[in-house]
DNA sequence: CAAATGGGGCACGATGCG
DNA sequence: CGCATCGTGCCCCATTTG
């Protein structure tokens, strides 16, 4: 017999099964109901109706039970595949077999089912078989193909003798069936296949069979009920499978249901700490952020002060001194004037006109000589930091004189070079000393009153103005914040100083005249006042005692300036630090 | 409405395997 | 020996039936 003979063997003891399923099905139905029937038509069914369960048995048994022991011994695997189907199959090709007889064989001890076996047949069966009787037949035939596969795994079959070789296999399947205890007797032995539960009338267990009662359709209950378990069993299986997958580093071998458990329970208390330190650190993420949102808003709250401020002092300019600004305009010295049209360019192409000038009236009075300056020079408490026009202002001032009166050789090292120091850095303050001699004190940032007070230097008559600045300290001193950078630069020197120039009251002057011999630049705070960066600012500014500190310009030296201006770079510092001397 | 019935799940013991 | 698998009994719950 080939392998393929088999299998088709097989296929058909599968589809011959479950007809034969289907009809043992049906004939317990009816078996049932001709019991009740019989129940209350005689009083005595009893007795008859435990013939009847042997008569049963017999179909039942057939397939499954003789196929799933035999099953694992015989080689022929493809048969024996098939019998785990039939096992539920049984029955029919009995019920088919007009005759119960075969069955009864094994069972022949009870040998009751004789009675039985015809009612069956004739109720039940009949029905059933007719139906079904078409496959059994075809069956016949390759039947014997698999029988002999079956009988291999039992000899019982042949003992049966019955005219279908499928007949056998019922025989071992109730040795099966029998119930837990019995199971081990595979042999076609009587006992056990009496013992089926799907039969209800149990002779010997009463017990059992209403048990069996209880579920009519029970011929598979127990194996359906294991069927399920089994299912059950697999999905567990397959959860576990499933957890497994999902927890890192566990080994698919070793670990068992219960380790794997553990595990789990373990990364799962893992992730939940990570959750929390997650969800701590974006806490202070968020607190940090607000913090720094305020923080901005402060800032911001800031500038519009400083603005507002600003915007006040231009217009006290443009209100208050209209005239002074024309009139420093006009008056300004031929070098002023050379200046100021080079301040005024620059002005057009760097920064806002407007800002450029209006010194404020009152530094004038408090540090010019009272009534010889025409032109007041402004002091800006408010060195505004973001103030464009500011830088401009400086420019024309410091760079024209190497540009125009005599070019200079090569541009000044970055860290030296007075143009660099002076450009950039926004005027912040301004002393101007009378006879075209400025000192500018400035501060790092850009403020247009330092523009407007270089102009007022620049344009005042003679370029003869003293303009002084001093912080809002409570001393008349110079002070700047305390906490402000050191100063920057002092950058230029005036060649010629006629005229004194000081910082705050404190500020040196210039008794007379100094000769142009160099240009001082890039003082740092520290170094105006001699000690390392130990200084308040304040001292610092007034210490500068500007000659003191200077240092050589060798590029500008010996070169004209018409108006000297020393411009002292400044930190910036709060308006309100600053008032007017 | 109570009992019967069916389905699903759990626990236990038996067995096999590494 | 531990673990997995299987079969079975029992229980609980929802639905059906009388």
């Amino acid at each position: 017999m080939s392998i393929e003979t088999l299998l088709e063997a097989a296929r058909f003891l599968e589809w011959q099964a479950q007809q034969q399923q289907r009809a043992r099905e049906e004939q317990e139905r009816l078996r049932l109901e001709r019991e009740r029937e019989q129940e209350q038509k005689k009083a005595n069914s009893l007795a008859r109706l435990a013939h009847a369960l042997p008569v049963e048995e017999p179909r039942i048994e057939a397939p499954p039970l003789p196929l799933s022991p035999p099953a694992p011994p015989p080689a022929p695997p493809p048969p024996l595949a098939t019998p785990a189907p039939l096992t539920v199959i049984p029955i029919p090709v009995v019920t088919n077999s007009p005759q119960p007889l075969p069955p009864p064989p094994p069972l022949p001890p009870a040998a009751q089912p004789l009675p039985l076996a015809p009612r069956q047949p004739a109720l039940v069966s009949t029905p059933g078989l007719s139906i079904k009787e078409p496959a059994p037949l075809p069956s016949r035939p390759q039947v014997p193909t698999p029988a002999p596969l079956l009988p291999d795994s039992k000899t019982t079959i042949p003992p049966t003798g019955s005219p279908k070789p499928l007949q056998p296999l019922p025989t071992p399947i109730l040795t099966i069936a029998p119930h837990p205890g019995v199971q081990p007797q595979l042999a076609p032995q009587q006992p056990p296949p009496p013992t089926l539960g799907t039969l209800k009338l149990a002779p010997a267990e009463e017990v059992k069979s209403s048990e069996q009662k209880k579920r009519p359709g029970g011929i598979g209950t127990r194996e359906v009920h294991n069927k399920l378990e089994k299912n059950r069993r697999a999905h567990l299986k397959e959860c576990f499978e499933t957890l497994k997958r999902n927890i890192p580093n566990v080994d698919d071998k070793k670990t068992s249901n219960l380790s794997v458990l553990r595990t789990a329970l373990r990364y799962i208390q893992s992730l939940k700490r990570k959750e929390k330190e997650y969800e701590h650190e974006m806490e202070r993420l968020a607190r940090e952020k607000i913090a720094t949102q305020q923080r901005l808003a402060e800032l911001k709250h800031e500038l519009s002060q400083w603005m507002d401020v600003l915007e006040i002092d231009r217009v006290l300019r443009q209100t208050g001194q209209p005239e002074d600004d024309q009139a420093s305009t006009s008056t300004a010295s031929e070098g002023e004037d050379n200046i100021d049209e080079d301040m005024e360019e620059d002005r057009a192409g760097l920064g806002p006109p407007k800002l450029s000038h209006r010194p404020h009236p009152e530094l004038l009075k408090s540090t010019l000589p009272p009534p010889s300056s025409p032109a007041p020079l402004p002091v800006h408490p408010h060195p505004h930091p973001h103030s464009v026009a500011l830088s401009p202002a400086h420019l024309p001032v410091q760079q024209p004189q190497p540009q125009q009166k005599t070019p200079l050789p090569a541009p000044p090292p970055p860290p030296a070079a007075p143009a660099q120091t002076l450009v950039p850095a926004p005027a912040h303050l301004v002393a101007t000393a009378g006879g075209g001699s400025t000192v500018i004190a400035h501060t790092a940032t850009t403020h247009a009153s330092v523009i407007q007070t270089v102009n007022h230097v620049l344009q005042g008559p003679g370029g003869k103005h003293i303009a002084h600045i001093a912080p809002s300290a409570p001393s008349p001193a110079v002070q700047l914040a305390p906490a402000t950078p050191p100063i920057g630069h002092i950058t230029v020197h005036p060649a010629t100083l006629n005229h004194v120039a000081h910082l705050g009251s404190q500020l040196p002057l210039y008794p007379q005249p100094v000769a142009v011999s160099h240009i001082a630049h890039t003082l740092s705070h520290q170094q105006v006042n001699g000690t390392a960066g130990l200084g308040p600012p304040a001292t610092v500014m007034a210490k500068p005692a500007v000659g003191a500190q200077v240092v050589h310009h060798p590029q500008l030296v010996g070169q004209t300036v018409l108006n000297p201006v020393t411009m002292v770079t400044m930190p910036s510092f709060p308006v309100s630090t600053l008032k007017l001397a």
